[in-house]
DNA sequence: AATTAATTTGT
DNA sequence: CAAATTAAT
């Protein structure tokens, strides 16, 4: 007697516990087929360099964990799917759930298509709340964070708890794509590099996870903030790839005892952060390319190529910014506070337009999400709803005097900088030539002078923004 | 999730 | 005169 076939479409949910539709599929069928499709026809944005290094790591870890039996596709999701579903006779096909604009533009045709041949189910297997679940009283869409988290999520349903159950993977030998074949690989040195400091697959998030909460997690709410502490926890690239889900974090965190009120609540709205960027790409998909503020439309961005280079490539000659461009060089990852400040930087500083800032970031992050970046970039440019005000302009000396108090962070990532005393080392134009001498820094070679002046670019920005506000 | 300058308070 | 508070951006 043939075997009840179920198929699971991995998508960004790279991990066998906690998966929602792999739990579905085994409660109704004896076997699953697990397959991975590598769409670059409707992808819109393609994937950037960091991410597919990520994603190929990850699928070959998957394939470890089903056995070798993980399907790998690249091309057309329908013809995939067609192919495989012909070839095993199977009777059902269901996913977990994507928010990006593209994928639910897909999903949806797809789904009316394969549903006329078989079962087509989907899951929420990453969102704590979704997007429609969390409405105002008048049924519209929440646009500012406290309530949308505090009245909206918090005092709607729980959310689902994690739930890990025993996956028996269809043994099979249907024809196979290797991963190699996806060619997602581009640069083995950058490649090599900035996996140095991780380790790709659902059992290390995992092992992350406990060990953060620990350690990390104690003093949070302070420590976060601090690029050189060890008190972010560095999930986002497994979040967003569903190596962990979000469910598994939130409940985690919530049964840790000893934990101050202030650390658990300060960490679980970040994950409401998260959540809210979902929503805001959800209810209002143009975020990722137009300003969700349409005011800022006629915004006089400086298109100022050669500034927008040296600001990618950490050499804008201001001490902290150049540190967190080189740290996403280099780990695929910037802490959240030199994202803040490098973000202020190009957005207020060098008023060049957030969506370049966004496109560098999407290309270079583990954790590039569509949902986090543009609306954090939004956020930041005050072109977003619920953003940082106008007038809030980073002065990046006093933020790198404030979070990386001992200089350990810029020494570590602008090493030509070890030299110099603490009192300079977040303003290097200031040093006295003397000093500058003994340590043999030549600024201008070894180290640029500042690109723009940060107390005139302050003043333009100012004034600029001044501008949009009086023309509303 | 900020900065700066002006102003007041504290020792 | 430094530190804290406040107003304005």
């Amino acid at each position: 007697m043939k075997k009840k076939i179920g198929i699971h479409w991995f998508r960004n949910d790279l991990r066998i516990n906690d998966n929602p539709s792999l739990n579905y599929l085994s409660r109704n069928y004896d076997n699953i087929l697990g397959v991975f499709i590598f769409d670059e026809i409707n992808a819109n944005p393609k994937l950037g360099s960091a991410s597919k290094v990520w994603l190929n790591y990850s699928l070959e870890y998957l394939k470890k964990q089903l056995n070798g039996n993980l399907i790998v596709f690249k091309g057309e999701p329908k013809e995939c799917l067609d192919e495989l579903i012909h070839f095993f006779d199977a009777r059902e096909i269901s996913w977990n759930r994507c928010y990006e604009p593209w994928i639910i533009k897909r999903d949806k045709k797809l789904k009316i298509y394969l549903n006329e041949k078989i079962k087509v189910n989907s899951f929420n297997g990453s969102l704590l709340w979704e997007p429609w679940e969390i409405l105002k009283n008048d049924k519209t869409p929440y646009k500012v964070f406290t309530p949308f988290y505090k009245r909206g999520c918090l005092s709607a349903a729980n959310p689902r708890i994690p739930k890990s159950e025993k996956i028996n993977f269809f043994d099979h030998n249907f024809r196979v794509t290797n991963i190699s074949d996806l060619d997602l690989l581009e640069n083995k040195m950058w490649e090599n590099e900035i996996l140095s400091q991780w380790r790709v697959g659902e059992d290390s998030s995992n092992e992350i996870m406990k060990s953060f909460f620990q350690n990390g997690v104690q003093n949070y709410s302070e420590g976060r903030n601090f690029p050189n502490k060890k008190n972010v926890s560095r999930l986002s690239p497994y979040l967003h790839w569903g190596q962990v889900s979000p469910n598994s974090i939130w409940y985690e965190v919530n049964s840790l005892k000893n934990l101050k009120h202030d650390d658990l609540e300060v960490f679980k709205s970040e994950l409401g952060w998260r959540e809210f960027a979902y929503y805001l790409l959800y209810h209002f998909p143009y975020i990722q390319r137009k300003n969700l503020k349409s005011n800022f439309d006629n915004f006089q961005w400086i298109d100022d190529s050669s500034s927008f280079k040296k600001w990618s490539q950490g050499l804008t000659g201001i001490p902290i910014v150049d540190a967190g461009m080189r740290e996403l060089w280099q780990t695929g990852y910037m802490h959240n506070r030199p994202r803040m400040i490098v973000s202020s930087f190009l957005v207020k500083n060098l008023l060049i337009h957030w969506k370049r800032g966004e496109e560098w970031f999407w290309d270079c992050l583990f954790d590039a999400d569509a949902a986090s970046n543009s609306a954090s970039w939004q956020w930041v440019a005050g072109t977003g709803t619920d953003s940082t005000p106008y007038f809030r302009i980073f002065n990046p000396v006093t933020q790198g005097q404030k979070f990386d108090p001992t200089g350990e962070y810029i020494r570590k990532y602008v090493p030509e900088l070890k030299n110099l005393p603490i009192k300079f080392l977040f303003s290097p134009w200031e040093c006295p030539n003397e000093i500058l001498k003994n340590i043999n820094l030549k600024l201008g070679k070894d180290y640029p002078h500042p690109i723009v002046d940060l107390k005139e670019s302050r003043q333009r920005a100012l004034s600029t923004y001044e501008q949009l506000r009086m023309n509303k």
